[in-house]
Parts: structure tokens; sequence; C-alpha cells
DNA sequence: AGTACATCCTCTAGCTACTGTAGATTCAAG
DNA sequence: CTTGAATCTACAGTAGCTAGAGGATGTACT
């Protein structure tokens, strides 16, 4: 039987976010002890640790929820899972679309600094006016 | 001048947000109407451009502050605002690199997935047993 | 002048995915 | 039996907005 203290260092999680997962019912309610400490055992430590995997690989903690479902019901078809993987994957290249645009950007912005004085600074004229942009970003940073 | 809603629309900004903004002093106080309504002049324009310019960017609104007040004192070094954009490049950098792990590993999870039943799915399968990664992703999402 | 309707106002609460704190209790070692 | 680490609950806070309630204002039209 596993304390939370464990179980956390075990799965690389704070002792907050285990709590937080079960709050929101991610995670069952574990056995107390005596005392009303929380005791975890493996089956615990295998959903703790294909959650923390999933958070990796960007998944959200709802479709974290979907992804556990499907898990749990062996029968069911894969193509569920698949979905939610491409879906995932689809996110993902989209994120690094974006972040190449951006990346362009800013090296040209940091490139072209003079090292000058904040009148003809290079980044600042260019946050000053989208049209010195050469790439469309459009995306918050993510 | 300008009513919020005008000023929202030639920004891409939604009201809400200006106000959000106005309210944590990322944009001063503008003036008003008789009966109360906010109304902008064109420097107000601008210096929301410019904030959404940088959000598009990745910045943060910490970083978007320090940079209004360096683009306020056109006399300082810009060496700061050189930093900044530096600095932001990095995590952009950090960010696609986290990305290029994940999206190989779903790649292959995607791949892999042979559409049959969950039992033995291969993207649950991954999920379940980390060892199965050939990349060391280890950041969440971003 | 009256009316209809879009837009505006403030205030509050909610979102994601946690993280941190306070004050009290429990556990394990010596 | 004491000490100190770990745990408990409950609540507040983070970033960066977004949404809604309930009411006031602005403007166009008759």
């Amino acid at each position: 039987m596993l304390t939370i203290g464990t179980l956390a260092k075990k799965t690389g999680t704070k002792v907050q976010t285990i709590r937080y997962y079960e709050q929101i019912g991610l995670l069952p309610e574990p056995g107390r002890s005596a005392g009303g400490q929380r005791r975890y055992g493996d089956a615990e430590l295998d959903r703790l640790s294909f959650v923390r995997h999933a958070r990796q690989l960007g998944f959200s903690l709802d479709a974290i929820r979907e992804l556990l479902d499907l898990s749990d019901h062996p029968d069911k078809s894969c193509a569920e899972a698949d979905a939610i993987a491409r879906r995932q994957l689809r996110q993902v290249e989209q994120r690094m679309a974006r972040l190449e645009a951006l990346r362009t950007e800013l090296q040209r912005m940091v490139h072209d600094c003079g090292g000058g004085q904040t009148a003809n600074c290079r980044v600042l004229e260019v946050l000053r006016d989208h049209s010195e942009c050469l790439t469309d970003h459009d995306g918050i940073g993510a």
C-alpha cells in the first residue's frame, strides 16, 4: 500500500495534483488508513501513470477521461481511441506550424536589433507595425 | 473618437478583453462620453495593436508590460527589448522541440493502430506503458 | 418627442490544470 | 513518548481571458 507521497514520487506528480484528480473524478476515491489518510494500490498507480503519460503527450483532461473510459471497456472498438489520438496529433501539428512562423519572426527581430536606443529598436518597431512581418502568424503562443 | 466596440473590431480583440486589459493596467483608463461610455483615440488604438501583436507572437502580458514601458522611453537602451525578445525566442524553440517529440510519438501511435478492439489498441497500450515510447517527451503540450 | 434596438455599463462567476497556503492531525522512527 | 515529516481539509491564487445578468446609453427612424 502506498501513501499519497510515495505515489506522487513514483509518478512524478505533485501530491495536490493527485488530490485534484480525485476531486474531479479522474481518479477513484482510494481506501483510507485508520487515521483517514489515503492508501493506494497498484491499480491506482497504473491509472495515474496512464493519466500523467497522456498529459505529457498533451492530451486534455477531458480527452484523458475518454481514453480511460475506453481503456476500462476492452470490448469496445479501438476507433474512438484512434480518433482522439489523431485529433491530438492534428492539434500538435497546428501548434508546430504556428510556432514555426513565430520563430521566424522573432529570429528576424533579434537579428536586426542593432543594440542602439529603443527609439529605433527593431523589436519594438515590428511590434508596433504588423505590416513589417513577413509571416502571418495568427495564433497565441501555444 | 472610437467606441469600445469599434476599437475591438479594428484590433481583432473582444470588448471584454479590452476592459480586462484596462483593469490590469495594461491600457490606460480612457475618456468617457457624457453618459459614461469609453471613448478611444489613436494613441489607444496604437497601444492596443501593439499588445495584440505581441500576444500573437506569444509574449506574456508581463513581458508586454515591459516592452510597453521600453516603448514609452525612447532614450532607453534597446538591450532590454532585445533580451525579452531573445527570451521569447528561446521559449518558442523549446516548445517546438517538445512538440516535435510529441508528434513523432503520436504519429507512431496512430500509425500502428490496427482498428481492432481497445483490448489491444496501440494508442492505449502506449499510454499504459511509457517504456514503449521511443522519444523522451517531458513537457506538457505547449 | 417617442420608440426600437444595438451597444454599452458594472459586477460576478467560470474556464484549464493545477499550485500554494494555513492550521490541524496522523504516522513512523528512535 | 516525543519529535518531525507527511498528511488532512478547505480555500485562495495563477494566466488570460470569456460569458452572463440586469440595467443604462446612443442612435436611427417615424
